[in-house]
DNA sequence: GTGTGACTAGAAGTCCGTT
DNA sequence: CAACGGACTTCTAGTCACA
């Protein structure tokens, strides 16, 4: 299980969530967040390695914990 | 909520749990998984942001979820 | 056995744009 | 609306000597 194997899991996982919760758009999501349209991108498709500190900005911006976050991640 | 607070109960988390799981020393643990015990050290203590390949590298450590990981931030 | 400050290489994260 | 690239600044990864 590779490290970008995780992160695609949860760059998956985030934009299921993000669809799910009505943000049709990354650009929309990301300035509700405060974090740039072009990082969520890159996050959703498993080419970024989010800090912590992201991972619970973005949690918080989906109305869900860290936890249920980097819930799909084994 | 301060981001600094969220890995303080991250950092408090992992302690709790390394010691849970009978490594009573950072250092043991470091070398497990594979990471330098000073840095162990500063993620204990909320002063580092670790990246999510760290998060899932610790948790495979500690034989739990990510999840299981980061249970503790709000 | 742990806390800490300091350090360098490289990645995180932003901002501009094009496809 | 999203993928992707380049260039840029800020910060983390990883390590060390020392308290």
């Amino acid at each position: 299980m590779s490290e970008f194997t995780h992160r695609q899991a949860f760059g998956e996982h985030l934009r299921h969530l993000r669809q799910e919760q009505g943000w049709s758009s990354q650009e929309d999501f990301a300035h509700h967040v405060g974090l740039d349209r072009t990082y969520i991108s890159g996050i959703e498709r498993g080419r970024r390695n989010p800090t912590l500190d992201i991972i619970v900005k973005i949690a918080h911006g989906l109305q869900v914990t860290p936890a249920q976050l980097v819930a799909t991640i084994k």
